[in-house]
DNA sequence: CTAAGGACCTGTCGGC
DNA sequence: TGCCGACAGGTCCTTA
């Protein structure tokens, strides 16, 4: 499901129910998400104080008393807040169960999410090795300049590597790239400073505008709460290749570029 | 080191 | 109506 929109928007949305309860029970009905849960995962969590909820990148960490909790949604992966304990559905993988009754539950069914406890949340190497927050001043031009000083990669490809920038996926990446009028398959290294300019200022703005509607572009997004949203933020390329061009009319463009769809214009976007 | 592709898994949709 | 392949918000891991 997620991008970084989404997966801030389910943060907010579940921090307030969590923030200094008492984890009391913990229920892990499906072992085998991405990486599997070990038996001991339960005992680890139970009894211990949940201090604080915090986003690194699409990971979400629970910050207990003694160590810390990674979870990323993967691809379907999606954080709901129940008010009291419902009978799982068939997806329903994890429930985290709190000393006032309410239910933080994981529901993947394509089951590419994670749930993984650590010692220390930001030592850990899945979160270690990650590029700056693009919304962040150290993601900037400069800073892709020499990032991407002798990368040949397309620039989208780039631009969705987490060990360069976190949280801009697929649906954002073509996003970026329209607004900043980048062609997607341009080597990364060929990019002038002007242009990773806008490209970094075009990032930032459809991220903050997507977290600003709560973050929901995708099609079967939930918030926390349950409330569903649905094309809130209009997107200008993503899923309308074929379709034309809001700014100029041309017939938008559609190819697979590392296995995943990208739309552009022709016009817009210059190779 | 870089770059490209596969792998993980389920559900849905379009084409034949 | 049914079957089969392609594709879907991610990203780590293997191979070249």
């Amino acid at each position: 499901m997620p991008e970084l929109p989404e997966v801030e928007t389910t943060r907010r949305g579940i921090e307030p129910y969590l923030t200094h309860h008492r984890i009391k029970q913990v229920i892990v009905r499906h072992h085998g998400l991405r990486w599997a849960i070990p038996a001991s995962f339960a005992s680890l969590l139970e009894n211990q104080l949940v201090r604080q909820v915090d986003r690194r990148g699409k990971y979400i960490i629970l910050h207990l008393e003694h160590g810390d909790v990674l979870i990323h949604l993967g691809m379907s992966g999606r954080l709901g807040v129940l008010p009291s304990f419902q009978p799982p559905q068939k997806h329903d993988h994890v429930d985290i169960i709190l000393d006032d009754g309410k239910v933080l539950r994981l529901t993947d069914y394509r089951r590419f999410g994670a749930m993984i406890w650590t010692e220390d949340a930001y030592q850990h190497p899945l979160i270690r090795s990650l590029g700056p927050e693009p919304l962040e001043r150290s993601f900037n031009a400069n800073y892709l300049l020499s990032v991407l000083e002798n990368k040949n990669v397309a620039i989208k490809i780039a631009l969705m590597d987490s060990k360069i920038v976190v949280g801009v996926g697929n649906i954002y990446a073509n996003e970026a790239l329209f607004i900043a009028g980048i062609h997607p398959k341009r080597p990364a290294k060929s990019l002038a400073k002007e242009e990773l300019t806008k490209l970094v200022a075009a990032s930032k703005a459809v991220l903050k505008a997507a977290i600003k509607k709560g973050g929901t572009t995708l099609r079967d997004y939930y918030s926390a709460s349950g409330e569903k949203g649905f094309f809130l933020i209009s997107l200008k390329v993503y899923g309308r290749g074929g379709k034309p061009c809001l700014t100029c009319g041309h017939i938008l463009e559609e190819f697979r570029l590392g296995q995943r769809a990208t739309v552009y214009c022709p016009i817009c976007q210059p190779k």
